[in-house]
DNA sequence: CTGAAAGCGCTTACAG
DNA sequence: CTGAAAGCGCTTACAG
């Protein structure tokens, strides 16, 4: 009944040849006699061999298994992103261990050591936005193990990365409500001390200077280390006399908590106030009014973050390896809640 | 700069004694003098060690890394009963590998090899709902690898499983549609030959005949092996005269697009027509109006698989193993998209 | 309390 | 074309 997975020992003893042979046969040596050789697989394949993985790569010194670190799984950009991965990892040959650091300093500190532990081939990892502390990803890189950060980065480590061009990507979102009439524009803030939505921040404050739009820090609404939810914000703006006329927000999220409480108490969306999200959430095609968004292509940010990762691990080989940052343009998306008049 | 990886060899050398000694003093063994294992312990520290995870396992005999098998990771059910898994797998030291099917059964059949090479410790798997081909699933309990299924499973199979009690899901949203006053109910279906969906139409069936409510054949809107769009169903309904005044679907999805398309043509929902969906997906809360459905718990399905598991790797030690099935109660949401009075 | 030796399952330089 | 031997980094039964 039960059973052990077959060895290439129980081969080489069932085809009567030292483990040598049986190894190099089944590697498709063309030193081996073709005879033997086909012999050979034919009992693997009889036997149900599965080549040892731990073995294997114990003695070839690193193992095929690349590591990802994302704050969390269960987010569609994350999950959309590691599809991208996946999809060009496993065409080559590799397995992807997925770690969660679920807002975590300490956690996402195990996830590294645990990796390193693993003798990971490389590690593409989304760092916690506000961690000071990235001594554990300097340890990758003293160990000489590729590290590709993808969405967010520790900016002055030297390693690959690839990013969203999120100033260009709130410079369309602005250039966009501009064009749609909006004068008193709101931005709706994410935590301080966050790269991303600093970045965004600029790339509108810009966009508005540029466009001659008036704007004030009052215009700013902000938590300190947290996310004004949509109803605060709802109630700030329903505060002010006369009502802005367009909200920016660095989330979906945000936006869509800000509609529902505007709907409610009866502001048209987007006659009266427009309102742009970021991300290009699922549900924000879903939602009424659909909400005006950016696309950060995420499964494509996977999928270069992968080709970045197996294209240093190529040029570490000859010592080539230049650390390269990429920009992914993001896109954005029109839909109903800023469509005030055609573009 | 760059460097290797520091070894038990690497620290028995510095401490001028042997490696099991340094073994031994690392796990703690109460066998090592005491002032030995810290001078030891601290070595490995300023050495930055961390334990080779293969040459561990391999000489172990199994690691203890648990393959997860899910269709594809980019849809919330999924992504969430990960979490749960990861939360209950990782306090007990488990890694979790994750590897997604993604509608192809050769993949699926690649997936478990990959994990039967990899020496898991045991496999979480929600299996592809068509294939009427597991020989690649007998295998793991061929080679004594502890299996369970969540969520959808191989009826036949001798494996413990976690499954949703669809049957009772499906009863809870027609119990519910009977009670708002719904008299003529579509019954939107999912692609034939699927265990899960097959369920939820005869909890719905039998309800309505407990209920007394009349039911046809002609009431059931189906694709032969795919979902019937929300769109289609939309222009069925409305060739029917006089209108149906409720829809039971069997995915979230399915309702959400049929709410959409019956709002273009001003149908009123829930006054018109009731409609409920399956799933509690993140959307359905947020769309207008919110849909009515049921709560799968997959965050606790994800927890009650990993426990199974853990519970399944004990008991093999003393064979006192024996496959179990357990159902999780769903929970009916009731939202707008069906209150036409109060229960 | 500590060490030398063997072995987990593989691969590969070396010898023939 | 094939095999014996060594070694990847660990653990543990055995001996002292």
């Amino acid at each position: 009944m039960s059973q052990k997975q077959a060895t290439i020992h129980d081969i080489a003893k069932k085809a009567g040849v030292s483990s040598s042979t049986v190894s190099r046969a089944l590697q498709d040596n063309p030193l081996i006699n073709s005879k033997t050789r086909e012999r050979i697989q034919l009992i693997a394949e009889k036997l149900n061999y599965q080549p040892n993985v731990l073995a294997h790569n114990l003695r070839k010194g690193r193992s095929h298994m690349v590591g990802v670190l994302v704050p969390r799984i269960d987010h569609h950009f994350f999950s959309s992103v590691i599809g991208g991965i996946e999809k060009v990892l496993n065409e080559q040959g590799y397995n992807v261990l997925i770690l969660q650091a679920l807002d975590s300093v300490s956690k996402e500190v195990i996830n590294v050591q645990s990796l390193l532990e693993h003798r990971i081939a490389g590690v593409l990892a989304c760092p916690m936005a506000l961690s000071q502390d990235y001594n554990h990803y300097k340890l990758l890189v003293k160990y000489d193990i590729p590290l590709i950060f993808f969405d967010n980065t520790h900016i002055n480590m030297p390693v690959s990365m690839v990013l969203n061009d999120d100033y260009k990507g709130a410079a369309l979102a602005a250039e966009h409500l501009i064009n749609q009439g909006c004068r008193k524009i709101i931005f709706l803030a994410g935590p301080r001390n966050n790269y991303i939505y600093q970045r965004r921040f600029e790339g509108f404050r810009d966009t508005l200077k540029k466009r001659n739009i008036p704007f004030s820090d009052d215009q700013i609404f902000q938590n300190e280390s947290d996310f004004l939810s949509g109803k605060d914000a709802a109630n700030r703006i329903l505060a002010r006399m006369p009502l802005p006329d367009g909200v920016f927000s660095v989330t979906d999220h945000q936006a869509i908590q800000l509609i529902q409480a505007l709907k409610i108490v009866g502001v048209k969306i987007p006659q009266q106030i427009a309102i742009t999200g970021f991300s290009n959430a699922e549900i924000t095609s879903i939602i009424d009014p659909p909400l005006t968004t950016i696309d950060q292509h995420s499964r494509e940010m996977g999928a270069v973050a992968a080709k970045m990762l197996l294209e240093e691990l190529e040029q570490r080989k000859n010592n080539t390896f230049i650390p390269k940052k990429i920009y992914l343009t993001p896109e954005l998306i029109i839909r109903q809640s800023t469509l005030r008049r055609n573009e």
